[in-house]
RNA sequence: UCCCCGAUAGCUCAACCGGUAGAGCGCCGGACUGUUAAUCCGUAGGUUCUUGGUUCGAAUCCAAGUCGGGGAGCCA
Protein backbone atom coordinates (compact mmCIF):
# COMPACT_ATOMS: atom_id res chain seq x y z
CA UNK A 1 0.00 0.00 0.00
CA UNK A 2 1.49 3.26 -1.00
CA UNK A 3 2.15 6.22 1.31
CA UNK A 4 1.93 9.50 -0.08
CA UNK A 5 5.12 11.68 1.07
CA UNK A 6 2.75 14.15 2.20
CA UNK A 7 1.43 11.78 4.41
CA UNK A 8 5.29 10.85 5.69
CA UNK A 9 6.06 14.12 6.57
CA UNK A 10 2.81 15.31 8.57
CA UNK A 11 1.03 12.54 9.31
CA UNK A 12 2.51 8.72 9.79
CA UNK A 13 4.30 7.96 12.97
CA UNK A 14 8.02 7.51 12.92
CA UNK A 15 8.81 4.12 13.47
CA UNK A 16 6.30 3.04 10.94
CA UNK A 17 7.14 1.06 7.92
CA UNK A 18 6.20 2.83 4.71
CA UNK A 19 6.27 2.39 0.41
CA UNK A 20 6.82 5.37 -1.35
CA UNK A 21 6.66 5.97 -4.64
CA UNK A 22 7.92 9.11 -6.25
CA UNK A 23 10.64 10.82 -8.52
CA UNK A 24 14.21 11.45 -7.78
CA UNK A 25 14.96 15.75 -7.36
CA UNK A 26 18.38 14.70 -6.48
CA UNK A 27 20.93 12.52 -4.77
CA UNK A 28 23.88 13.13 -2.36
CA UNK A 29 26.47 9.79 -2.46
CA UNK A 30 29.36 9.34 -0.23
CA UNK A 31 31.59 6.92 -1.41
CA UNK A 32 31.56 5.50 2.24
CA UNK A 33 28.55 3.30 1.03
CA UNK A 34 25.21 5.53 1.93
CA UNK A 35 23.35 8.10 0.24
CA UNK A 36 20.63 10.69 0.61
CA UNK A 37 18.37 10.56 -1.78
CA UNK A 38 15.45 13.60 -2.14
CA UNK A 39 12.24 12.10 -2.88
CA UNK A 40 8.99 13.97 -4.50
CA UNK A 41 5.89 12.83 -5.66
CA UNK A 42 4.28 16.05 -6.35
CA UNK A 43 1.72 15.36 -3.13
CA UNK A 44 3.39 18.12 -1.29
CA UNK A 45 6.06 21.12 -1.60
CA UNK A 46 8.71 19.02 0.66
CA UNK A 47 10.86 16.38 -0.75
CA UNK A 48 11.36 12.97 1.36
CA UNK A 49 14.99 11.95 2.12
CA UNK A 50 15.66 8.78 2.04
CA UNK A 51 18.49 7.26 3.60
CA UNK A 52 20.17 4.65 1.14
CA UNK A 53 23.18 2.64 2.43
CA UNK A 54 25.45 -1.00 1.35
CA UNK A 55 22.55 -2.67 3.48
CA UNK A 56 20.90 -3.16 0.36
CA UNK A 57 21.67 -5.51 -2.10
CA UNK A 58 23.72 -4.67 -4.69
CA UNK A 59 23.95 -1.33 -3.28
CA UNK A 60 27.00 -0.12 -5.59
CA UNK A 61 25.15 -0.93 -9.16
CA UNK A 62 21.98 0.46 -7.56
CA UNK A 63 22.51 3.62 -6.69
CA UNK A 64 24.27 4.99 -9.96
CA UNK A 65 20.67 4.03 -11.69
CA UNK A 66 19.39 6.46 -8.72
CA UNK A 67 19.55 9.92 -10.41
CA UNK A 68 17.59 12.98 -11.01
CA UNK A 69 14.35 12.51 -13.08
CA UNK A 70 14.38 8.12 -11.97
CA UNK A 71 11.38 6.85 -10.86
CA UNK A 72 11.93 5.05 -7.78
CA UNK A 73 9.78 2.67 -5.30
CA UNK A 74 11.16 2.17 -1.84
CA UNK A 75 10.40 0.47 1.26
CA UNK A 76 11.26 1.51 5.08
CA UNK A 77 11.16 2.49 8.36
CA UNK A 78 10.11 6.22 8.76
CA UNK A 79 12.40 7.71 11.36
CA UNK A 80 13.02 10.71 13.17
CA UNK A 81 16.01 12.97 11.37
CA UNK A 82 19.03 13.08 13.35
CA UNK A 83 19.90 16.23 11.10
CA UNK A 84 18.69 19.52 10.46
CA UNK A 85 16.85 20.57 7.18
CA UNK A 86 13.54 17.28 8.10
CA UNK A 87 12.03 16.28 11.11
CA UNK A 88 11.79 12.98 9.41
CA UNK A 89 13.23 10.96 6.57
CA UNK A 90 13.10 7.07 5.60
CA UNK A 91 15.71 4.49 6.10
CA UNK A 92 15.66 2.15 2.48
CA UNK A 93 15.14 -1.35 3.38
CA UNK A 94 14.12 -2.29 -0.18
CA UNK A 95 14.40 0.19 -3.49
CA UNK A 96 13.41 -0.59 -6.67
CA UNK A 97 14.39 1.81 -9.92
CA UNK A 98 11.24 1.67 -11.68
CA UNK A 99 12.34 3.96 -14.60
CA UNK A 100 16.00 5.07 -15.22
CA UNK A 101 16.55 8.64 -16.24
CA UNK A 102 20.09 9.52 -18.14
CA UNK A 103 21.77 12.28 -16.06
CA UNK A 104 23.53 13.25 -19.48
CA UNK A 105 19.96 13.72 -21.32
CA UNK A 106 17.78 14.70 -18.66
CA UNK A 107 16.82 17.98 -19.49
CA UNK A 108 16.40 19.22 -15.55
CA UNK A 109 18.99 20.21 -13.63
CA UNK A 110 19.09 20.41 -10.11
CA UNK A 111 19.20 24.23 -10.39
CA UNK A 112 17.19 26.27 -11.45
CA UNK A 113 15.99 27.08 -15.31
CA UNK A 114 14.64 30.06 -16.60
CA UNK A 115 11.08 30.02 -17.44
CA UNK A 116 11.13 30.55 -21.04
CA UNK A 117 13.40 26.85 -21.37
CA UNK A 118 10.98 25.30 -19.39
CA UNK A 119 8.15 26.47 -21.19
CA UNK A 120 9.60 24.35 -24.23
CA UNK A 121 9.56 21.36 -21.59
CA UNK A 122 5.88 21.42 -20.75
CA UNK A 123 5.94 17.68 -20.25
CA UNK A 124 8.71 17.93 -17.40
CA UNK A 125 8.14 21.16 -16.17
CA UNK A 126 5.96 19.53 -13.26
CA UNK A 127 8.68 17.96 -11.74
CA UNK A 128 9.85 21.69 -10.69
CA UNK A 129 9.23 22.86 -7.59
CA UNK A 130 7.62 25.86 -9.25
CA UNK A 131 5.42 24.24 -11.63
CA UNK A 132 4.58 21.68 -8.90
CA UNK A 133 3.48 24.37 -6.54
CA UNK A 134 1.59 25.83 -9.57
CA UNK A 135 -0.36 22.97 -9.94
CA UNK A 136 -1.11 23.06 -6.20
CA UNK A 137 -2.51 26.29 -6.13
CA UNK A 138 -4.11 26.53 -9.12
CA UNK A 139 -6.00 23.50 -7.94
CA UNK A 140 -6.75 24.71 -4.22
CA UNK A 141 -7.79 27.63 -6.58
CA UNK A 142 -10.40 26.12 -8.77
CA UNK A 143 -11.69 24.22 -5.50
CA UNK A 144 -11.87 27.27 -3.23
CA UNK A 145 -13.91 28.85 -6.48
CA UNK A 146 -16.58 26.14 -6.59
CA UNK A 147 -16.37 26.08 -2.44
CA UNK A 148 -17.40 29.84 -2.43
CA UNK A 149 -20.47 29.57 -5.00
CA UNK A 150 -21.73 26.58 -3.76
CA UNK A 151 -21.62 27.18 -0.63
CA UNK A 152 -24.17 30.27 -1.01
CA UNK A 153 -26.48 28.56 -3.50
CA UNK A 154 -25.32 29.59 -6.56
CA UNK A 155 -25.95 26.60 -9.38
CA UNK A 156 -23.07 25.60 -11.72
CA UNK A 157 -23.76 25.87 -15.22
CA UNK A 158 -22.19 25.57 -18.11
CA UNK A 159 -22.49 27.39 -20.66
CA UNK A 160 -21.63 26.31 -24.48
CA UNK A 161 -18.01 26.16 -26.08
CA UNK A 162 -19.10 26.46 -29.33
CA UNK A 163 -21.37 28.93 -30.16
CA UNK A 164 -22.93 30.40 -33.17
CA UNK A 165 -23.61 34.05 -31.46
CA UNK A 166 -21.06 36.13 -32.50
CA UNK A 167 -22.71 38.33 -28.97
CA UNK A 168 -20.67 41.10 -27.12
CA UNK A 169 -18.13 41.45 -30.08
CA UNK A 170 -15.62 40.79 -27.20
CA UNK A 171 -12.13 39.87 -29.46
CA UNK A 172 -12.20 38.21 -32.07
CA UNK A 173 -13.72 34.50 -32.57
CA UNK A 174 -11.49 30.96 -33.45
CA UNK A 175 -14.17 29.33 -36.21
CA UNK A 176 -15.23 26.15 -36.11
CA UNK A 177 -15.78 24.30 -39.40
CA UNK A 178 -16.26 21.20 -40.42
CA UNK A 179 -15.79 22.57 -44.51
CA UNK A 180 -12.47 21.63 -46.55
CA UNK A 181 -10.41 24.39 -46.34
CA UNK A 182 -7.99 23.42 -48.96
CA UNK A 183 -10.84 22.94 -51.32
CA UNK A 184 -12.56 26.50 -50.18
CA UNK A 185 -8.76 28.02 -50.54
CA UNK A 186 -8.02 26.70 -54.64
CA UNK A 187 -12.04 28.38 -54.73
CA UNK A 188 -11.09 31.34 -53.40
CA UNK A 189 -8.18 31.97 -55.01
CA UNK A 190 -10.33 31.32 -58.66
CA UNK A 191 -13.35 33.20 -57.96
CA UNK A 192 -11.18 36.44 -56.50
CA UNK A 193 -8.98 36.32 -59.91
CA UNK A 194 -11.74 35.70 -62.11
CA UNK A 195 -14.80 37.62 -60.81
CA UNK A 196 -12.52 40.36 -58.81
CA UNK A 197 -14.83 40.44 -55.66
CA UNK A 198 -14.72 38.46 -52.49
CA UNK A 199 -15.51 35.10 -52.48
CA UNK A 200 -18.38 34.27 -50.04
CA UNK A 201 -18.50 31.35 -48.03
CA UNK A 202 -21.68 29.14 -48.07
CA UNK A 203 -22.21 28.78 -44.56
CA UNK A 204 -25.75 26.42 -44.97
CA UNK A 205 -23.15 23.61 -45.71
CA UNK A 206 -20.87 23.78 -42.30
CA UNK A 207 -21.96 21.44 -39.72
CA UNK A 208 -24.04 23.63 -37.93
CA UNK A 209 -25.86 25.30 -41.20
CA UNK A 210 -24.31 28.62 -39.92
CA UNK A 211 -20.66 29.91 -39.01
CA UNK A 212 -19.92 29.00 -35.61
CA UNK A 213 -16.64 29.69 -33.07
CA UNK A 214 -15.57 28.76 -30.04
CA UNK A 215 -17.18 30.89 -27.02
CA UNK A 216 -15.31 34.27 -26.09
CA UNK A 217 -17.54 34.27 -22.98
CA UNK A 218 -20.46 32.59 -21.47
CA UNK A 219 -22.38 35.96 -19.79
CA UNK A 220 -25.17 36.11 -22.48
CA UNK A 221 -25.87 32.89 -22.02
CA UNK A 222 -25.42 32.66 -18.11
CA UNK A 223 -28.20 35.58 -18.14
CA UNK A 224 -30.78 32.78 -19.21
CA UNK A 225 -30.04 30.73 -16.31
CA UNK A 226 -29.75 33.50 -13.60
CA UNK A 227 -33.04 34.81 -14.84
CA UNK A 228 -34.54 31.33 -13.99
CA UNK A 229 -33.33 28.87 -11.92
CA UNK A 230 -31.44 32.37 -9.79
CA UNK A 231 -27.81 32.52 -8.70
CA UNK A 232 -25.23 30.76 -11.01
CA UNK A 233 -22.36 30.62 -12.22
CA UNK A 234 -19.99 29.17 -15.08
CA UNK A 235 -16.17 28.01 -14.58
CA UNK A 236 -14.80 27.05 -18.21
CA UNK A 237 -12.75 27.53 -20.66
CA UNK A 238 -12.40 30.51 -23.09
CA UNK A 239 -10.72 31.26 -26.55
CA UNK A 240 -10.03 34.66 -27.72
CA UNK A 241 -8.31 34.94 -31.38
CA UNK A 242 -6.70 37.97 -30.59
CA UNK A 243 -2.71 38.63 -31.60
CA UNK A 244 -1.91 39.42 -28.03
CA UNK A 245 1.64 39.05 -26.68
CA UNK A 246 1.97 39.81 -23.28
CA UNK A 247 2.40 38.35 -19.83
CA UNK A 248 -1.50 38.79 -19.17
CA UNK A 249 -3.41 37.38 -22.06
CA UNK A 250 -3.71 33.85 -23.09
CA UNK A 251 -5.48 32.48 -26.57
CA UNK A 252 -7.23 29.53 -23.99
CA UNK A 253 -8.26 30.95 -20.62
CA UNK A 254 -10.58 30.21 -18.19
CA UNK A 255 -12.89 32.30 -16.74
CA UNK A 256 -15.52 32.88 -13.87
CA UNK A 257 -18.84 34.14 -14.63
CA UNK A 258 -21.48 34.21 -12.34
CA UNK A 259 -24.99 36.20 -12.79
CA UNK A 260 -27.47 37.18 -10.44
CA UNK A 261 -30.72 38.01 -10.35
CA UNK A 262 -31.79 40.62 -8.07
CA UNK A 263 -28.40 42.12 -8.09
CA UNK A 264 -27.37 45.60 -8.60
CA UNK A 265 -24.45 46.96 -9.38
CA UNK A 266 -23.54 47.79 -5.41
CA UNK A 267 -24.73 44.10 -4.42
CA UNK A 268 -22.75 42.83 -7.48
CA UNK A 269 -19.18 44.72 -6.16
CA UNK A 270 -19.67 43.77 -2.58
CA UNK A 271 -20.02 39.76 -3.64
CA UNK A 272 -17.01 40.43 -6.31
CA UNK A 273 -14.65 41.55 -3.04
CA UNK A 274 -15.81 39.44 -0.46
CA UNK A 275 -15.29 35.99 -3.04
CA UNK A 276 -11.73 37.54 -3.88
CA UNK A 277 -10.86 37.87 -0.29
CA UNK A 278 -11.94 35.09 0.53
CA UNK A 279 -10.55 32.42 -2.22
CA UNK A 280 -7.48 34.12 -1.20
CA UNK A 281 -7.87 33.69 2.87
CA UNK A 282 -8.56 29.82 1.62
CA UNK A 283 -5.47 29.02 -0.55
CA UNK A 284 -3.54 30.75 2.15
CA UNK A 285 -4.78 28.22 5.05
CA UNK A 286 -4.54 25.48 2.65
CA UNK A 287 -1.06 25.78 0.72
CA UNK A 288 0.99 27.59 3.10
CA UNK A 289 4.54 25.74 1.49
CA UNK A 290 3.81 26.33 -1.69
CA UNK A 291 3.17 30.01 -1.10
CA UNK A 292 6.54 30.58 0.98
CA UNK A 293 7.90 29.14 -1.68
CA UNK A 294 6.85 31.68 -3.91
CA UNK A 295 7.23 34.50 -1.65
CA UNK A 296 11.06 33.14 -1.10
CA UNK A 297 11.67 32.84 -5.11
CA UNK A 298 9.45 34.40 -7.20
CA UNK A 299 7.95 37.38 -5.41
CA UNK A 300 9.09 38.54 -2.03
CA UNK A 301 6.23 41.05 -1.04
CA UNK A 302 3.75 37.94 -1.78
CA UNK A 303 2.91 37.04 1.32
CA UNK A 304 2.24 40.76 2.55
CA UNK A 305 0.18 41.57 -0.29
CA UNK A 306 -2.09 38.93 -0.02
CA UNK A 307 -2.19 39.50 3.75
CA UNK A 308 -3.09 42.93 2.55
CA UNK A 309 -6.22 42.19 -0.18
CA UNK A 310 -7.78 39.94 2.00
CA UNK A 311 -7.38 41.83 4.96
CA UNK A 312 -8.69 45.28 4.11
CA UNK A 313 -12.12 46.63 2.23
CA UNK A 314 -11.23 47.33 -1.21
CA UNK A 315 -11.32 50.79 -2.23
CA UNK A 316 -14.45 51.58 -4.37
CA UNK A 317 -14.93 54.96 -6.70
CA UNK A 318 -16.26 56.06 -9.75
CA UNK A 319 -14.88 56.80 -12.66
CA UNK A 320 -15.01 60.29 -12.53
CA UNK A 321 -13.45 60.14 -9.63
CA UNK A 322 -10.32 58.34 -10.72
CA UNK A 323 -10.14 60.99 -13.22
CA UNK A 324 -9.65 63.96 -10.92
CA UNK A 325 -7.34 61.60 -9.11
CA UNK A 326 -4.92 61.08 -12.33
CA UNK A 327 -5.40 64.58 -12.75
CA UNK A 328 -4.61 66.25 -9.48
CA UNK A 329 -1.65 63.34 -8.75
CA UNK A 330 1.09 65.39 -10.91
CA UNK A 331 2.07 62.52 -12.06
CA UNK A 332 3.35 62.35 -16.10
CA UNK A 333 1.58 59.76 -18.31
CA UNK A 334 2.27 58.60 -21.79
CA UNK A 335 -1.47 58.67 -22.71
CA UNK A 336 -3.45 61.76 -21.81
CA UNK A 337 -6.23 61.43 -19.05
CA UNK A 338 -9.44 62.98 -19.97
CA UNK A 339 -13.13 62.60 -19.18
CA UNK A 340 -14.42 60.23 -21.72
CA UNK A 341 -11.39 58.07 -22.54
CA UNK A 342 -10.83 54.85 -21.14
CA UNK A 343 -8.02 54.37 -18.97
CA UNK A 344 -5.08 53.03 -19.73
CA UNK A 345 -3.17 50.16 -18.02
CA UNK A 346 -0.12 53.11 -16.94
CA UNK A 347 -3.79 54.80 -15.21
CA UNK A 348 -4.72 51.82 -13.43
CA UNK A 349 -1.54 50.70 -11.92
CA UNK A 350 -1.04 54.22 -10.65
CA UNK A 351 -4.41 54.04 -8.77
CA UNK A 352 -3.84 50.24 -7.33
CA UNK A 353 -0.47 49.80 -7.00
CA UNK A 354 1.05 53.61 -6.12
CA UNK A 355 -1.73 56.03 -5.33
CA UNK A 356 -4.06 53.52 -2.96
CA UNK A 357 -1.87 50.12 -2.89
CA UNK A 358 -5.13 48.27 -2.73
CA UNK A 359 -7.29 46.55 -4.64
CA UNK A 360 -9.43 48.98 -6.01
CA UNK A 361 -12.66 48.67 -7.75
CA UNK A 362 -13.86 51.44 -10.37
CA UNK A 363 -17.53 52.13 -11.06
CA UNK A 364 -19.87 53.93 -13.67
CA UNK A 365 -17.96 54.05 -16.61
CA UNK A 366 -18.67 56.30 -19.78
CA UNK A 367 -21.35 54.63 -21.60
CA UNK A 368 -19.28 55.59 -24.85
CA UNK A 369 -16.33 52.89 -24.06
CA UNK A 370 -18.41 49.88 -22.62
CA UNK A 371 -20.08 47.78 -24.16
CA UNK A 372 -24.41 47.54 -24.98
CA UNK A 373 -25.67 45.58 -22.39
CA UNK A 374 -24.34 47.44 -19.51
CA UNK A 375 -27.19 49.39 -17.85
CA UNK A 376 -27.57 53.01 -18.54
CA UNK A 377 -27.46 55.36 -15.05
CA UNK A 378 -29.88 58.26 -15.12
CA UNK A 379 -27.24 60.89 -16.00
CA UNK A 380 -27.13 59.91 -19.16
CA UNK A 381 -23.54 59.61 -19.84
CA UNK A 382 -22.21 56.52 -17.75
CA UNK A 383 -23.11 52.81 -17.39
CA UNK A 384 -23.27 50.53 -14.60
CA UNK A 385 -19.90 48.96 -15.09
CA UNK A 386 -17.64 47.78 -12.59
CA UNK A 387 -13.32 47.04 -12.47
CA UNK A 388 -11.79 45.21 -9.74
CA UNK A 389 -8.29 45.86 -9.98
CA UNK A 390 -5.42 44.37 -7.86
CA UNK A 391 -1.55 45.34 -7.74
CA UNK A 392 0.74 43.80 -10.32
CA UNK A 393 -2.18 42.53 -12.37
CA UNK A 394 -4.51 45.49 -13.44
CA UNK A 395 -7.35 44.16 -14.14
CA UNK A 396 -8.89 40.55 -12.98
CA UNK A 397 -12.54 41.46 -13.23
CA UNK A 398 -14.63 43.05 -14.98
CA UNK A 399 -18.65 43.18 -14.60
CA UNK A 400 -21.93 44.86 -14.58
CA UNK A 401 -25.36 45.65 -14.01
CA UNK A 402 -26.97 44.60 -16.99
CA UNK A 403 -29.63 46.81 -18.77
CA UNK A 404 -33.09 45.13 -18.19
CA UNK A 405 -35.14 47.62 -19.53
CA UNK A 406 -36.04 46.09 -23.11
CA UNK A 407 -36.31 50.07 -25.08
CA UNK A 408 -33.56 51.44 -23.35
CA UNK A 409 -31.45 47.84 -24.51
CA UNK A 410 -32.81 48.42 -28.12
CA UNK A 411 -31.42 51.87 -28.39
CA UNK A 412 -28.40 51.23 -26.99
CA UNK A 413 -27.72 48.32 -29.06
CA UNK A 414 -28.49 50.66 -32.42
CA UNK A 415 -26.32 53.00 -30.63
CA UNK A 416 -23.42 50.59 -30.70
CA UNK A 417 -24.04 49.63 -34.21
CA UNK A 418 -25.72 45.99 -33.69
CA UNK A 419 -28.78 44.29 -34.97
CA UNK A 420 -31.55 44.01 -32.42
CA UNK A 421 -32.48 41.19 -34.46
CA UNK A 422 -29.33 38.80 -34.13
CA UNK A 423 -29.92 39.56 -30.16
CA UNK A 424 -33.59 37.94 -30.49
CA UNK A 425 -33.52 35.64 -27.72
CA UNK A 426 -31.51 38.19 -25.51
CA UNK A 427 -34.13 40.74 -26.12
CA UNK A 428 -36.88 38.15 -25.20
CA UNK A 429 -35.49 37.86 -21.49
CA UNK A 430 -36.53 41.93 -20.92
CA UNK A 431 -39.58 41.01 -22.60
CA UNK A 432 -41.24 38.36 -20.31
CA UNK A 433 -40.55 39.04 -16.66
CA UNK A 434 -37.29 40.83 -16.80
CA UNK A 435 -36.01 41.61 -13.80
CA UNK A 436 -32.38 43.89 -12.52
CA UNK A 437 -29.30 41.65 -12.73
CA UNK A 438 -25.87 41.15 -12.64
CA UNK A 439 -22.49 39.41 -13.19
CA UNK A 440 -18.56 39.70 -13.40
CA UNK A 441 -16.11 37.80 -15.23
CA UNK A 442 -13.26 36.62 -13.15
CA UNK A 443 -9.79 35.51 -14.85
CA UNK A 444 -8.50 31.77 -13.77
CA UNK A 445 -5.13 32.42 -14.63
CA UNK A 446 -4.86 36.37 -13.37
CA UNK A 447 -6.08 34.96 -10.50
CA UNK A 448 -3.21 32.32 -10.15
CA UNK A 449 -0.94 34.83 -10.96
CA UNK A 450 -1.88 37.22 -8.58
CA UNK A 451 -1.99 34.34 -5.74
CA UNK A 452 1.45 32.75 -6.99
CA UNK A 453 3.06 35.87 -8.35
CA UNK A 454 4.17 34.33 -11.21
CA UNK A 455 5.51 37.04 -13.40
CA UNK A 456 4.04 36.22 -16.95
CA UNK A 457 0.56 33.80 -16.98
CA UNK A 458 1.95 31.55 -19.43
CA UNK A 459 3.47 29.94 -16.10
CA UNK A 460 0.02 30.09 -14.71
CA UNK A 461 -1.84 27.35 -16.82
CA UNK A 462 -0.35 23.93 -17.70
CA UNK A 463 -0.06 24.11 -20.97
CA UNK A 464 -0.35 28.03 -21.99
CA UNK A 465 -2.33 28.92 -25.88
CA UNK A 466 -0.34 32.11 -27.26
CA UNK A 467 -0.05 33.34 -30.64
CA UNK A 468 2.57 30.65 -32.34
CA UNK A 469 2.06 28.55 -29.78
CA UNK A 470 0.03 25.21 -29.05
CA UNK A 471 2.43 22.91 -28.75
CA UNK A 472 1.72 19.59 -26.09
C1' U B 1 -0.84 44.28 -34.70
C1' C B 2 2.91 48.28 -33.23
C1' C B 3 7.68 49.69 -30.60
C1' C B 4 12.20 47.92 -28.35
C1' C B 5 15.62 43.78 -27.10
C1' G B 6 17.55 38.96 -27.97
C1' A B 7 19.14 33.94 -30.39
C1' U B 8 26.85 31.31 -29.02
C1' A B 9 28.35 24.26 -25.09
C1' G B 10 22.83 20.43 -21.97
C1' C B 11 21.50 25.32 -18.95
C1' U B 12 22.73 30.72 -17.81
C1' C B 13 25.79 33.93 -20.17
C1' A B 14 30.81 36.28 -22.02
C1' A B 15 33.87 37.15 -26.42
C1' C B 16 36.63 45.17 -26.90
C1' C B 17 37.82 48.33 -33.37
C1' G B 18 35.67 42.18 -37.93
C1' G B 19 41.26 38.13 -37.01
C1' U B 20 38.70 31.23 -36.57
C1' A B 21 35.16 30.27 -29.02
C1' G B 22 35.42 31.19 -23.05
C1' A B 23 33.38 31.02 -17.86
C1' G B 24 29.98 29.31 -14.15
C1' C B 25 26.54 25.54 -13.46
C1' G B 26 25.08 20.56 -15.14
C1' C B 27 27.08 15.72 -16.97
C1' C B 28 31.19 12.17 -16.46
C1' G B 29 35.82 10.66 -13.42
C1' G B 30 38.28 11.36 -8.71
C1' A B 31 38.64 13.29 -3.42
C1' C B 32 35.83 14.36 0.93
C1' U B 33 31.42 14.53 3.93
C1' G B 34 24.78 12.88 8.40
C1' U B 35 24.51 15.35 3.46
C1' U B 36 20.62 19.75 2.52
C1' A B 37 20.57 23.66 -4.78
C1' A B 38 26.93 20.23 -0.26
C1' U B 39 32.25 21.26 -1.07
C1' C B 40 37.22 20.58 -3.68
C1' C B 41 40.19 18.78 -8.16
C1' G B 42 40.03 17.10 -13.24
C1' U B 43 38.07 15.44 -18.27
C1' A B 44 34.82 15.79 -22.22
C1' G B 45 31.49 18.93 -24.64
C1' G B 46 30.33 24.17 -30.24
C1' U B 47 27.89 23.58 -38.25
C1' U B 48 27.76 30.69 -32.95
C1' C B 49 19.02 30.30 -35.31
C1' U B 50 18.24 30.14 -41.07
C1' U B 51 19.19 32.17 -45.92
C1' G B 52 21.64 35.74 -48.73
C1' G B 53 25.20 39.86 -48.93
C1' U B 54 29.84 42.97 -47.71
C1' U B 55 35.08 41.43 -46.72
C1' C B 56 41.48 38.54 -47.63
C1' G B 57 38.75 37.08 -43.23
C1' A B 58 32.05 37.35 -40.01
C1' A B 59 29.61 34.95 -33.57
C1' U B 60 30.67 40.19 -34.63
C1' C B 61 28.68 44.45 -40.12
C1' C B 62 24.10 44.69 -43.67
C1' A B 63 19.20 42.57 -45.50
C1' A B 64 15.19 39.21 -45.19
C1' G B 65 12.99 35.36 -42.47
C1' U B 66 11.94 32.22 -38.12
C1' C B 67 11.53 31.81 -33.03
C1' G B 68 11.84 33.89 -27.99
C1' G B 69 11.41 38.00 -24.31
C1' G B 70 9.70 42.98 -22.52
C1' G B 71 6.34 47.11 -23.29
C1' A B 72 1.70 49.00 -25.77
C1' G B 73 -3.19 48.06 -27.68
C1' C B 74 -7.37 44.55 -26.92
C1' C B 75 -9.21 42.45 -22.49
C1' A B 76 -10.08 38.38 -18.16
Amino acid sequence: MRTKVADCLKKVTPGTIVDVRGWVRTRRESKQGFAFIELNDGSSFANLQIVADKSLPDYEELIKLVQTGASLAVTGELKDSPAQGQKVELHAQTLKVLGQADAAKYPLQKKGHSFEFLREKAHLRPRTNTFGAMARVRNAICDAIHRYFQDRGFLYIHAPIITTSDCEGAGHMFQVTTLDLAKLGQLQGSRISEAGKPFEIDYTKDFFGKKAGLTVSGQLEGEIFACSVGDRYTFGPTFRAENSNTTRHLAEFWMIEPEMPFYELEDNMALAEDFVRSVIKNVLARCPDDLQFFNDRIEPTLLATLENISGHDFIKLTYTEAVEILLKSGQSFEYPVGWGKDLQSEHERFLTEKHFKQPVILTDYPREIKSFYMRANDDGKTVRAMDVLVPGIGEIIGGSQREERHDVLISRMQECGLNPADYWWYLELREYGTVPHSGFGLGLERTVQMITGMQNIRDCIPFPRTPKSADF
